[in-house]
DNA sequence: TTGATTGTCTAGCAGTGCTAGGGTCGAGCC
DNA sequence: GGCTCGACCCTAGCACTGCTAGACAATCAA
């Protein structure tokens, strides 16, 4: 058995190179600049091969987003974690998201912005997606103000960070006021 | 010269009913369907045909983002003028543009998801931009509160109505709480 | 009627995601 | 140790993409 053992090691550490490797083409040229022959290349495997891991490029995207989600919530946390009474909090939170983006923007893109065959708000969402969402809501259902829901307060406020996030990277908002944005943002959605 | 007017007429036309068809065809079936030979099929000219009038698919997707922006400036005029009150005006404007959003969705990635090749916040800014942002503007800037810059809280507003629209329509929130998110941000964000 | 210019189309290039089918190599049995 | 068979991977190719060169036809000026 240890032969299979070996076997289904090696695949898994294959599919994690792909994964990686996916990434990494992503955040120097572009998700554009995947394409399943580069990738392939880089791998040093050919196409057909990543086929066997995946269904196809959808699921690669959708494989680099649930990674990508999986080290927001840990940045998130890490961030609000250092951060002293609630308003420092959702700021620190709100400064953290906003720099993952700006960081890792082809994962932030394969995330919510790209197709990569992922259910969101739905049961069967993923883990990683859900635990990201409850990164956020840990630090934003504190400040959501008497009779809001705070889910809902969550989604609302996370919605503008992701805005902010997409427009200033898309070019449709000049990036010099981010911060004023953020602290508009803070000061009068939260409530202390 | 009569001639040569009637020729230029009809290439102005024949550029219009290109990026009609364009729109037409990407809000039927996205814009990955909005292929140069789809679309020269739909206008009954060839491929080539396509490219004197622009330099290519980029353009196109730019001309339905002007076009767009145009016809979003004018809804969203629309939708404040009926309204009384700065508090009234901005729940209007809000309400008019997912609306928007959400019955046009294909121009609405045109002009703010895709490439269109288009100048954003910067001086070449094409007019319609412009003076769609100007739209947003005039309801909000009355409503930004003392010591804070009407343009620097548009834009804050308008990049959490964005977040709202591109994340609803993405299925990455669910739809039913829309009215109660914009009510959410309209009530904290505004001041009146 | 000719010559030139403008306009359009056919055909093709290099690239895309994805897959069928053949071939190789190594694991497991005698 | 040798053999068989199955898992694995690669070559080659499909139908499609955006875009363009060059041939051809229609229209104009002389």
């Amino acid at each position: 058995m240890s032969v299979q053992e070996r076997k289904q090691r090696e695949r898994a550490e294959r599919e994690r190179l792909i994964v990686a490797t996916a990434r990494e083409l992503a955040e120097q040229q572009g998700w554009d600049a995947v394409t399943t022959r580069r990738l392939a290349e880089r791998i040093e495997y050919s196409q057909p091969v990543l086929y066997s891991h995946f269904r196809g490029k959808r699921e690669i995207i959708g494989a680099v987003a649930l990674k990508g989600a999986g080290e927001m919530a840990v940045a998130l946390r890490a961030a609000t974690a250092a951060a002293d009474g609630p308003r420092a909090r959702v700021a620190a939170l709100a400064r953290a998201y906003l720099d993952f983006a700006e960081r890792n923007p082809a994962v932030y893109d394969a995330m919510f912005q790209l197709d990569g065959g992922l259910a969101f708000a739905h049961e069967d969402t993923p883990e990683p997606l859900k635990d990201a969402f409850a990164a956020l809501l840990e630090s934003l259902g504190e400040v959501a103000g008497d009779g809001v829901h705070p889910a809902l307060f969550t989604e609302t406020f996370w919605a503008a960070l992701h805005g902010l996030a997409t427009l200033t990277r898309a070019g449709r908002l000049p990036p010099e006021h981010t911060e004023s944005r953020v602290e508009l943002l803070v000061d009068r959605l939260a409530i202390v």
